[in-house]
DNA sequence: TGTACATCAGTGAACGCGCGTTCACTGATGTAC
DNA sequence: TGTACATCAGTGAACGCGCGTTCACTGATGTAC
């Protein structure tokens, strides 16, 4: 994983000629199907690498190498590096939503809706570490471009659990200040623990179920708390 | 800030030749006062790199150059750049420490705390942006000794948070576990708050009021919580 | 269907540059007598 | 107090290396007729 030259075959792009073997009806590779390939073989690679890297510190050469292309190929495809992140940041949060659409399509009882909520951002986080750790890695990147590309997507996403939140009870009452508040302090946890399960994950896998009953029990102390709190009146 | 070689003069290192001027007693300066005054200027000139930088791209050349010594100097003080970062977070969770120092030195009415408190973070935070911004950076870092020394840090501060919960009404019939949840989030939107704080002192100063609002009510949500929570039984 | 030309993804060599690290050195401070 | 030697923080030159970027190129795919 951190030493030299060990990345997977599979992100190597199959050399030019070999690529242009002919298909069933005797026509060539569409050119258009090789490019996305290395496309997604420099993505890839860069995924990858960013595991134990920064994207302020991710060479241009390294990508290529990761990818199995030579260097000036990289500017077929992006300007800078930088524009690579910002289609991970993008690729990362598609992910992030999918995870969002899973857990809203099931629930009603407020203490079951808790538990698989949770238990979907465990088995979202373990299937893309990758995504978890790069959007928690650059959060705060220097990079600007792609900080705030990450910070919009976080905003985003508070937004829609807040409609999805005025449907439940108690807070159906709330005026949206005070429904945005929760919702923002929900995502932060989800935040929080995605970081924490990364570094169980890799560090103590053991410890993994104590961190998911501590969300567990955070989530109901927030949602418990809404039933002492006392929104401001509708303006 | 972010342009080439315009690092404030007062960083920079006076000459030896300069350095060793004699004393009124017609003593030089001790070797030690010397050595120690560069240390200093390395790592005033690291941090204020890190303004725009990651430590995992931060240059030996770099740093020295912004000390206004030569590059081989730079192994007189560290070993490699690592053990630099380590010294910056102690010394940036000095910082810390003295923040929850000022802000326990005073308290005792419930809203009054919270607001008090928040606004402690928000002077220490301004005064001490760049230690700040490193620790919010560095959080998940890819250098993994300074990325454990802020974990073990963060845990420190809130078992601290915890025992001096410990004395107020309510919560002070808790088991500990259950204290230390709530020092946790309580902990966790102190450094969220932080986090935004640095973004908009930077970007948007004109929406500092709002953060501080809105940093108050959620900790006034948190700490209300605690009348709808049932802690568990003492073990 | 076949031919001639245009397009363009990927190549590989070349460049100048700043990097980390080493080394023998210098000269002020520290110390032993 | 004075002298002779040891220490050691900082120097500056040197090294080999990998970097980002450019360029003319190649050869398969795409297109016009």
């Amino acid at each position: 994983m951190t030493l030299l030259g060990e990345h997977p075959s599979t992100l190597v792009v199959v050399p030019r000629t070999e690529r242009s073997s002919r298909r069933p009806d005797g026509s060539g590779t569409p050119r258009s199907v090789d490019k996305s390939r290395t496309r997604r073989a420099l993505l890839d690679g860069a995924l990858d690498l960013l595991a134990d890297r920064t994207l302020d510190n991710l060479g241009i050469r390294e990508v290529t190498r990761a990818a199995g292309v030579s260097p000036a190929a990289f500017y077929r495809h992006f300007e800078r590096i930088d524009d690579l992140g910002l289609v991970l940041v993008e690729e990362a949060f598609a992910t992030l939503r999918s995870l969002m659409r899973d857990a809203r399509d099931d629930v009603n009882e407020a203490d079951d809706m808790i538990k698989r909520s949770v238990a979907a951002l465990v088995r979202h986080v373990h299937d893309h570490r990758d995504h978890y750790r790069f959007i928690a890695r650059e959060q705060y990147s220097p990079v600007i471009s792609v900080r705030l590309a990450i910070r919009r997507e976080i905003r985003l996403f508070a937004t829609e659990l807040a409609t999805d939140l005025a449907r439940l009870p108690i807070v159906n009452t709330w005026p949206t200040e005070d429904l945005v508040m929760l919702a923002d302090m929900i995502v932060g946890l989800m935040v929080d623990t995605s970081k924490r399960l990364l570094d169980v994950i890799e560090e103590a896998p053991d410890r993994e179920p104590e961190v998911i009953r501590d969300t567990e029990r955070r989530l109901r102390y927030l949602t418990n708390g809404a039933v002492a709190w006392k929104p401001r009146p509708r303006s």
